[in-house]
DNA sequence: ATCATTGCAAACACTTTGCATACGC
DNA sequence: GCGTATGCAAAGTGTTTGCAATGAT
């Protein structure tokens, strides 16, 4: 795995406690968190963490580039490091997000009824592998 | 255009004066609003419309199935009438979202990755038509 | 008379801002 | 020492809740 520190001075982003922290726990939990959830993961070694400075970070990350946040369901921001090309499927059960494999064509950078497409999202919702099992039962 | 009294009673919602004009706002400008431009187009004519009604009834149409809720980005949920398959562009100069059509298979009902698609959106964000053509000049 | 809808005020959750302190080169 | 990052408290948004007043049958 990459070094997070490298990967911040490739973003031109000075490494920091916080910064590493924060990053790392993207890089280890592919939960696509949202900024509570991290600062709660964070809170009990970094007992001075502020959410501020989780909310200052991931805005600078998503600035940079190095992170991306989601507008899944639910009016909720949740943030991912994972640039592979991949979309979401959000369980209605469990709220559980999986990343999927992309199976159709990208239309970034093409040109749709006129619109110059720069981001393409495809967000699906039901239920999940898991809870379908469960149901089952 | 489907009678709006009608439409409610088919959806078992009891028609009010604040629904019909609502719904009926939601017919005519198909921009995507959110609960607060739905209340600042209406409290003219309804001076006395509270907050509170509007997302009492986006709630209610959007649980009984008259309306969408979209998340779309920037983390604004956003109403739509329209049920025809299509997707949204929003264009990141000008803020409006667009109706495109839907090129591509829907997923709707069927099974990825083990997990039961029941929604299926696509998102596309970039510049529009409008603001393409502004640059140029 | 009964039951649902409305609308005010207050509460709430999430996020941003202002500013003083602390940190790192 | 200087410029940036941090973190507290407060303010700002968008949305929900509690409850009394209103409206419809």
């Amino acid at each position: 795995m990459k070094n997070i520190i490298e990967i911040l001075k490739e973003k031109d982003i000075a490494p920091s406690m916080q910064r590493i922290k924060i990053l790392e726990y993207l890089q280890n939990y592919k939960t696509h968190p949202t900024a509570d959830m991290i600062y709660q993961a964070l809170a009990d070694e970094m007992p001075t963490l502020s959410k501020t400075t989780v909310y200052n970070t991931l805005k600078t990350f998503t600035e940079k580039g190095v992170l991306v946040a989601l507008s899944l369901f639910e009016n909720e921001v949740r943030y991912e490091y994972t640039k592979e090309p991949h979309i979401h499927f959000k369980c209605t059960k469990c709220g559980r997000i999986y990343d999927v494999l992309k199976t159709f064509k990208c239309l970034k950078n093409e040109n749709i009824e006129g619109h110059q497409v720069i981001e393409h999202h495809v967000n699906l919702r039901g239920i999940c592998k898991n809870c379908l099992e469960k149901v089952e039962d």
